[in-house]
DNA sequence: CCTATTGTTCAATAAATGTTGAACTCTTGG
DNA sequence: CCAAGAGTTCAACATTTATTGAACAATAGG
């Protein structure tokens, strides 16, 4: 894992590529502990089952999960296991669910974890 | 989380209960989180798809999963989850995967995990 | 150009995690 | 009864976590 946050959100220290590109792994690089480790976090899950629901959403919407802060390390770490993608708006972030890729690597893992939260939370 | 190794292991403190019954949520209080960080381990995640593949099995015959010391304190943390029972048969703990209460709680997640172990490492 | 908005960075902190070795308890077979 | 085997407890440790507030950077709109 990198050391620092802004290695772990560009994937570099380099400033000249700060806000150009965040990373993310590709399918094959999605790892099943990172995965599992992301979706243990309970505002996490509900970031992602709030995403999966209206399929794209602004950083600043999410505020009633947790506070401003804290959301972005937590979307840093949803990005960087490879569950959701987060493109770049103008000033705002648009964060979504990458269920397609989870599906493909990880068949079925998804729709139970959301199942599973459905039954807690029911929305 | 309980604070001490023997809470965790007893569900109390109490030297009389110790040997006696180890501590086992149940089908309700089987947690998503704790699941799920149980399984986000790799080494877990082994154990859990051992156990699976071979019904039941002492704590010593897993030390190739790690030392005996760390066993302990993997084989309490599944346990604690929900995810594994531990029987006293003797000198020894038999442990087996609680497969049909994590299937009834979280329909489709272990299968979809065990999925993906075997996926990655080909028994 | 200014300023409000959006989100990030940084440093700090409290708690939990995975791991180890030494000492211990319990059970069983001789 | 005693020694060997099975597993646990404890204390210690280096990491990783989740969380915070203050300061910062980038963009959009007037």
């Amino acid at each position: 894992m990198s050391s620092t946050l802004i290695e772990l959100c560009y994937g570099s220290a380099y400033p000249s590529i700060m806000a150009k590109e965040l990373l993310h792994p590709d399918i094959d690089q999605i790892d099943l502990s990172a995965v599992l480790d992301a979706l243990s976090d309970p505002t996490r899950r509900e970031i992602v089952a709030h995403l999966t629901e209206v399929g794209e959403d602004s950083c600043g919407s999410m505020n009633p999960f947790s506070s401003k802060t804290n959301l972005t390390y937590h979307l840093a770490r949803l990005r960087e296991a490879g569950v959701t993608r987060t493109r770049i708006d103008g000033a705002r972030r648009l964060i979504s669910v990458r269920a397609g890729d989870i599906e493909q690597r990880f068949p079925g893992l998804l729709p139970a974890v959301l199942t599973a939260v459905r039954a807690k939370e029911p929305s």
